[in-house]
RNA sequence: GUGGACGUAGCUCAAUGGUAGAGCCCCGGCUUGUGAUGCCGGUGGUUGGGGGUUCGAGUCCCCUCGUCCACCCCA
């Protein structure tokens, strides 16, 4: 093993070819689905002023209080690197001058980071991809978000997931319910945890979603967010749902949900599997109103999730396909440089190929193996005065003497 | 940040406190124009790192770094 002074820092890993595969496969089902929803990409910075998030996510959040990479750069500033993404997209929305261009549809992929304890599937630097819509503000465009969502996770094939919806109430109904809530939380106080008991001051919601199983059986008949919602939210509710099942989108019902970043408000929804362990989470997102106005811009209804890259990844079958076409074996010191025309003629017709550097055939061959290539072109003196090349397929052991053109064309079928 | 498990060759793992090994992988050879099997040979380790106990430490003790698991929290 390398000593400390060679290796990444702690939770932060490097991506490697068999796993970038993965997240590639990922990413390519993002941009596919996300194209036919009309989705424009963006690239936003991976450094961000502090501020930034301090206002959006909320001071008392565990990301902000203790999570974020943040120091004083050289010139006095207080910078981040970024925790999630949808702060900064609210803040390249505002200063691209965008809130009167009528409704942006963005996604983004890129690294995020958190001073955390890493575990599987929680990583100090790790990729979301996000997706943001803003200036929508009605329930279609929400089944339309989860519906998009849906399609992404279905065209990846991943299997026993769940989507799970809840209102989160607006400024309006929910601090009236935080208010039942606290009341009832105080009067069980001491049934609950002793974490819960520090919560019900902190972040109430959170309580509910306790995993200490007397916790949960004491809040059995908590009052619940869905069952105190203000008019427009229950109808918003109401009409997300609605546009879920006529599109056919499987969900259930998770009262218990709650979102530790204070911008979220009405729908609230997680992908979730129970293949991952503690961290089930695969893609979460939720409706945020007010953030767009509390960072300084105009009323601005917003909508957007994030699906992390590597828990997905770590979900996807093996799917390991040899990407080299054709192995170019050159036989005799003579041929060498007739052999390197030959496979820039290969490449040229837009074929991946590997060329084995000449030598004992055995060594070649052996090489063009252990590359997964498809074919492997043998080139030796009888293949350079005849201009041909001996096409072998590894699969089946077939030799045929063909002509480039004729290789390209039995390669490509 | 809290608690726990674990770090030996590239990988998976052995080694009653007494010379660090095996399998797989890799490289080479088995008369040099043909790959997965077979046979022969070879490379490869400050046992994660640093201290301590001991005649002697991979093994026991302390510290540290890292991975994994749970909590916290979250994608």
């Amino acid at each position: 093993m390398a000593g400390k002074s060679l290796q990444s820092i702690r939770g932060i890993h490097d991506g490697l070819p068999d796993e970038v595969r993965r997240f590639q496969r990922v990413e390519q089902a993002a941009r596919n689905t996300f194209a036919t929803y009309a989705c424009s990409e963006v690239r936003l910075p991976v450094l961000e002023p502090t501020e930034l998030f301090v206002r959006s996510i909320g001071e008392e959040t565990d990301i902000v209080s203790k999570e974020m990479y943040s120091f004083i750069d050289q010139g006095n500033d207080n910078i981040c690197l970024r925790p999630e993404g949808t702060a900064g997209a609210v803040r390249a929305y505002l200063q691209g001058g965008l809130t009167r261009a009528g409704a942006q549809r963005w996604f983004y992929a890129g690294p995020m980071f958190r001073r955390e304890r890493p575990q599987k599937g929680r990583l100090r630097q790790f990729q979301q991809i996000g997706v943001e819509w803003f200036g929508v503000s009605g329930p279609v465009e929400d089944a339309e978000v989860l519906a998009m969502a849906h399609a992404f996770l279905t065209e990846l094939a991943i299997s026993d997931l769940r989507l799970e919806v809840n209102s989160l109430g607006c400024k309006a109904c929910r601090p009236t319910y935080r208010d039942i809530l606290v009341e009832y939380l105080e009067a069980g106080k001491e049934q609950l945890c002793e974490t819960c008991n520090e919560r019900i001051a902190k972040n109430p919601m959170r309580v509910l979603d306790c995993k200490v199983t007397s916790c949960q059986s004491a809040l059995s008949d908590a009052p619940e967010m869905v069952d105190h919602l203000c008019d427009l939210c229950e109808s918003h509710f109401d009409g997300l749902k609605q546009g879920l099942d006529a599109l056919a989108v499987p969900y259930v019902m998770n009262a218990r949900i709650v979102r530790g970043l204070d911008y979220y408000n009405r729908t609230a929804f997680e992908f979730v599997t129970d293949k991952l362990g503690a961290q089930g989470t695969v893609l979460a997102g939720g409706r945020y109103d007010g953030l767009v106005e509390s960072l300084g811009g105009p009323a601005t209804p917003a909508i957007g999730f994030a699906a992390g890259v590597e828990r997905l990844a770590m979900l996807l079958d093996d799917n390991e396909e040899g990407c080299v076409d054709v192995a170019v074996v050159a036989l005799g010191a003579e041929v060498l440089n007739y052999s390197l025309t030959q496979a820039a003629g290969l490449r040229e017709a837009g074929l991946s190929v590997v060329h084995c550097g000449g030598g004992a055939a055995k060594r070649q061959f052996r090489m063009a193996d252990r590359e997964s290539a498809r074919f492997v072109a043998v080139i030796g003196g009888d293949e350079m005065e005849s201009g041909k090349i001996a096409l072998k397929n590894m699969a089946s052991g077939e030799q045929n003497i063909l002509s480039l053109d004729e290789v390209v064309q039995a390669i490509s079928t």
